[in-house]
DNA sequence: ATCTACATTATAATAATTCTAAACTATTGA
DNA sequence: TCAATAGTTTAGAATTATTATAATGTAGAT
């Protein structure tokens, strides 16, 4: 979903209804110039931030995985106690800020094609990640 | 720590005591040919299958992170809701079943060395890890 | 043997997420 | 247009993984 788009049609498009939590949810996510990382909880709290009503916290998690589901947002894997997502579905990598839990996309340029070289029989490869993982250079190593 | 070792001694060495629910962890662990990947509640299983008395969930808990800490355990992010260690503390890249739900370790041969162009000002690279997705090939894609 | 600091334990607390079932609403088609 | 219906939202309960608490137990030093 590119921004400034019309939300209501792309939703109907893709066979979900266009509700209005749904369409905010779009217009937060979705308009912006760059992607968006963020937890169910930053969400939560841009959403009721930007909204008279607010929405209920089981929409927000129905919603995040509809879209999920429909290849809009792709699930990152960082930590093992909260989920992260992002509005960029391609196939990218990541740096993840240690100290302030972002997270920063990488462009093809920053790292080179990995090359997997090992063949587990009768599977296929999903998918290929990296996770650069960064911390302040003035302190205690990790 | 290697197979077969005197655990006690090893323990006393990294400054842990060597408790015999923490003896009993290490034989569980690191008595192996393989290195092993598992979660909290594969390893409660497996103890407790081992065990004529059961060691609680909060030791096991307070002992994997006390090892973790030592070094001598790693976590790996796969899952957002669940975490996954690896008696592998080595630096290197794992494939994921997503069928099985099972890890692999790649050595250093499976994929050539990850090359990062980008630099994040103030930061310094704390650990680049990959993660590779396969399922059954016979299957709907995911 | 006794002391003390560290460990273990059961249980309670917390946090993220999913489930449930009732109320609500977008769409369909009479 | 409006009722039927199928999909959605919601609050709150339930679940799951994990951490905290505080009482009891134990290893190692004296």
């Amino acid at each position: 979903m590119s921004k400034n788009c019309n939300f209501i049609e792309k939703l109907r498009e893709v066979g979900l209804r266009p509700t209005k939590q749904r369409v905010k949810m779009c217009e937060v996510l979705y308009n912006r110039e760059k992607t968006f990382h963020f937890t169910i909880n930053d969400l939560v709290k841009l959403l009721s931030e930007r909204m008279n009503q607010k929405i209920s916290l089981a929409t927000v998690y129905n919603t995040v995985h509809a879209f999920e589901k429909k290849g809009y947002l792709k699930e990152i894997s960082i930590d093992s106690h909260k989920s992260y997502f992002d509005t960029n579905t391609s196939a990218h990598h990541h740096f993840f800020d240690e100290d302030t839990h972002e997270l920063i996309d990488c462009d093809e340029s920053d790292i080179d094609k990995i090359n997997i070289r090992k063949n587990i029989s009768g599977k296929k490869i999903n998918s290929v990640e990296v996770l650069v993982r960064v911390a302040s250079d003035n302190q205690t190593q990790k």
